[in-house]
RNA sequence: CGCGGAGUGGAGCAGUUGGUAGCUCGUUGGGCUCAUAACCCAAAGGUCGUAAGUUCGAGUCUUGCCUCCGCAACCA
């Protein structure tokens, strides 16, 4: 029935930068947490991998900033993230990291392979170095003047402005991001993976072989091959990562997305002399959680590399979610906007399964969704507490009340038994198919549904009423709900760990194979349960208010950062300042130019002449209420089309502490045309 | 015309090969009292982003348009 004899599981490698965030728990970590568990609870021969990805650019200038090595920047996050995974109940069989020997070995490695079987295509290019950073230049740290339209802070790769795609030399002026100085052309070798080889064979392996996977997935491949690979560099000129294995590579290291998806394979090294049954027999099944973003790595990048190398197996399949948002807006690290998962550890002491759960029926699997507060309040008071822990708090109370504690036997079945009984191991067929479709979602609705059957039926049959006058009938009503509760221990186990083994040791149970899911008598007539706590609890409004308020406060500090003041501009003479003509005018016309969202089209009097200006202030500025007014513009800037419109001018604008634009105007009313000087 | 994903009752989602529009939460009314004011029943609420087309019949297929998100500053 099943062709796979052991299954590799891997999550992405989190960027060891900061720390994990709810955005990530959504995305990778929990779904393939829940799979993981759910193929260990089949006794499934199966490992999860995981571990920090430690090199790339972006952690040597965390470092610089803060003025430590990368060592110390990786290390501490490591540490961080790896414990914050552990308390969260996200059991990796191992969780690496990408600085360790074992992965320099590995991925130094599978370098020397394809390089000795002649993969790689070798190409010296003149790039742009940094002197006084003393470092090679990636694209997007290299900002300059757009040679399209004249934008001074396009990057390296693309022009933000105009939208061009671009490459650093057509850039004019171009500057270092890192240090402000300005860069020079220097020649350097480097080494490209030509994808362009393996195009037929993705085409194939992924467009006819692979339709089943996500849509979401299946489409961005397309979109990748139907426009044509191109060869990409795998060596990068840096001194933080691991080194290019050839003689004539010093100074060189292995390009991070190069490095990081073997470091999938040097932590199964590291966790098992056994590895290469995992990563070389065709009876493993592997699969790769991952968020959108890192499609493009995991089912053509990843893929081609092992197929050059030979030797490994490839991905069955690459279940990519989307996007979390939180409280309407996207997740950031940088803008700290994010529920930090150690932070959320402290601040709710063992919820972990309250936030596993919210995660996970609110997971992004078809689209971005958006965390709030106020949904996890509700799901956690509406859900877990008035579903499924009322229900197995009624049952346990009923047979402590009426049985003493004890599993009472069941009787002759009446018809509703019958039908609740056949429900058990259908929602075990449902939960299960859904967890190997991925669609842990549904498989969590499906678990839950149970518990609400489970509440139905309490009401249906009103053992409260009936033990007044047949308590016999009661044993098999309550044996019927123990055997409901048990199955749910067994069903929600993969989602809600830490709820589940409490549930177990009230139950007096042990952990059974997930093949006894559905099963009606899971627990023995006799058997002494214990005394029951409650297994969820309810948020009050005032924690969710207390994590609102935080999130308010990391709005306002944001807020205060973007205030931040640009350095002052290199000295010009006054005969350049006269060269600028500013001055007074008032708007006599504006009206919104259609199909844009920012600009607005005003028709100006400035004494002269009566004149067309185009203005990005649409978001600010209701046509209607700004007809009137007095301005100040530059009169004689290079007229512009903008949009098929001719403007002529600019109006002066200075941002307030939201990032919003607002006109400068003249304190009272002044001639149109003044000069202001 | 860059490429991809998505737009279904107040919120979050299902809708498999086209055949009477479903689920969870919330709301309203009723019932019950074993249970953490929890549970059960019932009702209200949708012209399925929009316009056109194919068809006996379209949420489901085709085309145009609109909106949101991502691919392209760190980041799942």
């Amino acid at each position: 029935m099943n062709k796979f004899k052991r299954y590799l599981v891997t999550s992405a490698l989190p960027y060891a930068n900061g720390p994990i965030h709810i955005g990530h728990l959504a995305g990778v970590y929990v779904p393939s947490d829940i799979y993981a568990r759910y193929l260990r609870l089949k006794g499934a021969d199966v490992i999860s991998i995981c571990g920090s990805d430690e090199h790339g650019v972006p952690i040597t200038l965390k470092a610089r900033n803060e003025g430590v090595t990368p060592q110390e920047i990786v290390d501490r996050y490591h540490a961080l993230n790896k414990k914050a995974f552990e308390d969260f109940g996200v059991k990796f069989d191992i969780y690496s990291r990408t600085s360790n020997k074992i992965h320099h070995e590995t991925a130094s490695g599978f370098f020397l392979k394809l390089y000795e079987k002649n993969v790689f295509v070798e190409k010296s290019s003149e790039q742009y170095y940094d002197q006084d950073a003393g470092c090679f230049l990636a694209d997007r740290y290299i900002s300059g003047t757009c040679p399209h339209c004249g934008n001074e802070n396009a990057y390296g790769d693309q022009c933000e402005k105009c939208g061009t795609s671009l490459s650093p030399e057509e850039l004019t002026n171009p500057r270092s991001t890192i240090s402000g100085s300005v860069p020079v052309l220097r020649e350097t070798l480097h080494w490209y993976l030509p994808l362009d080889r393996y195009e037929d064979w993705l085409r194939k392996w992924i467009l006819e072989d692979h339709k089943d996977w996500k849509s979401n997935v299946y489409g961005q491949c397309k979109s990748w091959l139907d426009q044509g690979l191109q060869p990409r560099a795998v060596s990068r000129d840096l001194d933080w990562g691991v080194p290019v294995p050839v003689e004539k590579a010093k100074g060189k290291v292995l390009y991070v997305w190069f490095d990081a998806p073997i470091g999938y394979i040097s932590a199964t090294r590291e966790l098992t002399p056994d590895w290469e049954k995992y990563w070389k027999d065709e009876g493993t099944k592997m699969v790769h959680f991952i968020g959108k973003d890192n499609i493009v790595f995991h089912c053509i990048i990843f893929p081609a590399m092992l197929k050059a190398e030979g030797s490994y197996i490839l991905p069955e399949n690459v279940p990519a979610n989307e996007f979390l948002n939180l409280e309407n807006d996207k997740i950031s690290t940088s803008r700290n906007w994010a529920v930090w998962l150690h932070e959320y550890l402290e601040d709710f002491p063992g919820k972990q399964d309250v936030l596993r759960y919210t995660l996970c029926s609110n997971a992004p699997e078809t689209k971005d969704n958006d965390f709030t507060w106020k949904d996890f309040q509700a799901r956690n008071n509406n859900e877990l507490v008035a579903i499924l822990g009322n229900f197995i708090n009624r049952t346990l109370v009923l047979t402590s009340n009426y049985f003493d504690g004890r599993v009472p036997e069941r009787g002759a079945v009446s018809e509703n038994d019958k039908t609740v009984l056949e429900a058990l191991p259908r929602l075990k067929a449902n939960v299960e198919s859904a967890i190997e479709s991925y669609r842990f979602r549904e498989a969590l609705k499906e678990a839950m549904n149970l518990a609400r059957l489970g509440n139905k039926y309490l009401a249906d049959e009103e053992p409260w009423k009936v033990i007044k006058t047949d308590p016999l009938r009661v044993k098999t009503i309550l044996n019927i709900s123990i055997q409901i509760t048990a199955n749910l221990a067994l069903l929600l186990e993969p989602f809600l760990p830490f709820s589940m083994e409490k549930l177990r040791t009230w139950l007096n149970i042990g952990l059974f194979s997930w093949d006894n899911a559905g099963r009606d008598n899971l627990l023995e007539a006799g058997k002494t349960i214990n005394n029951p706590g409650l297994l969820f609890e309810k948020i009050g409004d005032e924690e969710i208010v207390r994590q609102i308020d935080k999130l308010m406060k990391t709005k306002k500090t944001n807020e205060a950062a973007a205030a931040k003041l640009i350095p002052q501009k290199d000295m010009v003479t006054f005969d350049d300042f006269t060269k600028i003509d500013i001055r007074t005018a008032t708007v006599l016309e504006a009206e919104k130019v259609p199909k844009t969202t920012k600009l607005l089209k005003l028709k100006i009097d400035t004494g002269l002449d009566i004149r067309t200006i185009v203005s990005g202030i649409a978001e600010y500025y209701e046509p209607a209420a700004i007809i009137g007014k007095q301005i100040s513009i530059i009169a004689n800037l290079e007229p512009r089309k903008i949009k098929g419109i001719e403007s002529k001018g600019m109006i002066l604008m200075a941002e307030d502490k939201s990032g919003k634009l607002v006109m400068v105007i003249p304190e009272s009313g002044v001639n149109n045309g003044s000069a202001i000087k």
